[in-house]
DNA sequence: TACTCTGGCTTGTTTGTACAAGTTCGCCTA
DNA sequence: TAGGCGAACTTGTACAAACAAGCCAGAGTA
């Protein structure tokens, strides 16, 4: 463990222990300097480390002040779309409308992994709540895994799952990006919408455990099927979808 | 603006236009430092940055490379509009568009946990970046923070720290919500953009520190201006793995 | 041919120095 | 007493140097 880190985990320590209350200012640069026999340089980025996880605040010739002194470490894992839809009491149902193995694009080969051109799977699939088509889904898996996802059966209620059962998978979640699309012809006449009408889009890689890339999705919500959630943003991040309200 | 910031910028519109494409190395640091005339520790300052974007990822002793080339709000940092934006390097502006107190609606009070019929402040702001329109904000404030709010510059560039600096309010982000709408003919008209395009929504209400709501606000973004994106981090960095290790 | 290994390159960490810019607080003056 | 001013302090930015750690390709070897 690098030295800014031993100093930045020493001083979050502190804080969570209530050393340094909430409002209470830090010592300065330099006194933390002379405490942990350390240039000021290292102490910055210790200090940034806890700026960065809300920690602390800072303002240009004051003091460092305490923000918080909540734990992060966020356990929140997001859910496959039909553990979420289970969990929420609605029936999930899904299609394979189209499925190919073709050579990867140059995006697509970074995020996930693979060397330009290396074979990938590409999926489509229309998901839907209570028989109500809310959700297309756009996955490009690696090739390691198409051969498992191609034994699939297509209207598979959780892939997730599946995948799990039939080659002990586990998903860890990646990034995720979200915003908004307009509807494309394709994606209007999938969800019964109008052209052009406004969808949610996320974007994800999935990996498993280890880290390595499973699949690269990019999943399209009808407006007002879905929302997303984030609670308290300074500490944790659980994410969780909720159902249009 | 910091040398580091310019760089950063300078590095970022290359990206963006295209000159160091996804998958791309980018250069060495010592080469950047020779090109801009900078030290290696500016250098890094600058690529740290577009790394928090997640435009570049980094290995020890491997080249930086491009992973995307496009903004994105980490919600672990849900800071204010325009600390975000400043992050990024880009230039927030920001104009108070309407202003005025009025009784609360009943979905108000129970958000902002006031009295039925209280009054509030409702402000109508129209946010740039770069001088780009691309958010309408929707706010209403409690109203016993009104009188600082209605103090404040009509053309302030950050809220949030005003308000930090004038009466010590800090804010803690409660929940958000997050989804797309089309866009009304008052949001198409000030965003620039066609009624009925997707906007993309976050709803949100924040308190101070001790829980007491704040702000209940509805802000809506022009597509394709901002992506919101979520890290959920089991492992540190599954963008970097290569297969077959 | 296939494999190993080494040397050069690149990023990560740390130290030290210097100055710029903003804050804070006490002193001095009107 | 109220207000202005400035000195000391604190954080922000920038430069320079050195070594550690990891990656990669090409040279050399079996």
């Amino acid at each position: 463990m690098a030295r800014y880190e031993q100093i930045a985990s020493d001083l979050r320590d502190a804080i969570v222990r209530g050393d340094y209350p909430i409002g209470a200012q830090l010592p300065s640069e330099a006194e933390l300097a002379l405490r942990y026999a350390a240039a000021r340089g290292t102490v910055r980025q210790a200090v940034a480390l806890l700026a960065a996880e809300g920690l602390v605040g800072s303002r240009q010739g004051a003091r460092r002040i305490v923000l918080g002194s909540e734990r992060s470490q966020s356990f929140a894992e997001l859910h496959s779309f039909a553990q979420w839809a289970r969990s929420m009491g609605y029936r999930a149902s899904g299609t394979v409308l189209s499925s190919g193995r073709r050579p990867c694009s140059p995006s697509e080969a970074v995020r996930l992994s693979l060397e330009p051109g290396e074979e990938v799977l590409a999926v489509l699939r229309l998901r839907r709540l209570d028989g109500e088509p809310v959700l297309v889904e756009r996955t490009v898996y690696a090739g390691w895994i198409a051969p498992a996802v191609e034994r699939l059966d297509p209207d598979c209620e959780s892939v997730t799952q599946e995948l799990y059962e039939s080659v002990g998978l586990v998903f860890a979640y990646g990034e995720h990006l979200i915003d908004a699309v307009a509807a494309g012809s394709e994606d209007a006449r999938l969800l019964g919408v109008r052209r052009g009408s406004p969808l949610l889009r996320q974007r994800r890689v999935t990996t498993t455990q280890e880290g390595r890339p499973v699949e690269s999705s990019d999943d399209r919500y009808r407006a007002g099927s879905v929302t997303f959630s984030i609670r308290n943003s300074t500490a944790a991040n659980p994410l969780v979808r909720r159902a249009g309200d």
